[in-house]
DNA sequence: CATTCACACTAGCGCTTGCTTGGTTACTCA
DNA sequence: TGAGTAACCAAGCAAGCGCTAGTGTGAATG
């Protein structure tokens, strides 16, 4: 077995298992179709991964990480214009949900399954970026460019921001950008 | 077996069901915890039910029907009165996600899980239940309440209304009124 | 040249899964 | 009273599950 490594070949075998689990769910995913996909036999997949919770935490943690790192990047360029931090924020979501949608999607609809060693560890990990939303909210709220209690206020977002996962198609005449300024737009005070 | 039932029996197993989904996810709930839940023991459960995909449907399809009839009595005791309704329906819509908690969050989480013959059927009550929403945002837009895209405008509110199912506590001190209010208050243009 | 190592394979163990079968009990109603 | 039926049970089957043990191989390392 092959604890901490970041080879190549890893993070490859992860991105494939991130997309079986969006397609059939964590669950219904057995190791013998992520070996399949693979291009290995079942057995040879715990050479790679201890169990197959490993793969799970490996997914999420990839996904939560490029987030964090996305994000930070993005708001940094505006440290003092509230409302540019708001938007480059919600379309620093966006785009990371849709650029790494299937571990987003694991992150966010499979997150239960987790045993409880691995979500103690990654919760952190959201905590930070959901510390960082606070932080664009609470400067918004102060600049009076939104109104309202900063806890509901930042749920409501984060919720609106993670639905679109539901019913968004990249393919259609919308960019994530769009979305992101019509979200800012329609709970902008005027 | 026992197919188009509406005994209080079945009823009562249907809500023991939902409960169990929602713990422990369809695919990991199976048919002996069903049925000593129910108090019976698992070969008595296909006697009520065909197979355990129909339990699926009928725990989504009571929850549907609900929020179904709760929404359309809420708005239609404003008919002309664009603000009322959209408050009306936010408040109706948390009503009915948490007066039957077990049931929506079936639905909304273990949907795919249901077969394409049951999804089908199930879909028509979903885009009902949408397509009142759509009404009354259109509606609001109209009377220039909001402002935006009637599409856009519809995922976001109910992505954030739907999302309150993974952070809101009943035990707390705000009700879902006093969210629906502060959604509704967030989004309105003053 | 000998050893080590990463990576893959074959074979299958022990267990759980959804569901079926064949039969029993308790109750209703003519 | 006795026929019909809804509700249940005991037993178990076939398939599929996660995972392990032991082995082979070719490339890098000493």
């Amino acid at each position: 077995m092959n604890v901490m490594n970041e080879s190549p070949r890893r993070k490859e075998l992860i991105r494939l298992a991130a997309q079986l689990f969006v397609q059939e769910g964590f669950d219904r995913t057995t190791v013998r179709m992520l070996a399949q996909e693979m291009g290995i036999k079942s057995g040879s997949l715990f050479h790679h991964f201890k169990d197959k919770q490993e793969i799970l935490a490996a997914v999420i943690e990839e996904g939560t990480q490029n987030a964090l790192i996305i994000a930070h990047q993005s708001i940094e360029q505006y440290p003092a214009e509230p409302e540019a931090r708001l938007r480059a924020m919600a379309r620093a979501h966006l785009e990371t949900l849709f650029a790494d949608r299937n571990a987003h999607v694991v992150a966010l609809f499979e997150w239960r399954r987790l045993d409880p060693a691995a979500s103690a560890h990654l919760s952190h990990l959201r905590d930070a970026y959901e510390a960082l939303w606070v932080e664009v909210i609470d400067d918004a709220l102060q600049a009076g460019l939104i109104h309202g209690d900063r806890f509901l206020v930042s749920r409501f977002i984060l919720g609106a921001l993670n639905w679109t996962v539901r019913w968004y198609d990249p393919n259609g005449p919308r960019t994530p950008d769009d979305l992101a300024d019509e979200l800012v737009g329609m709970i902008m005070a005027r």
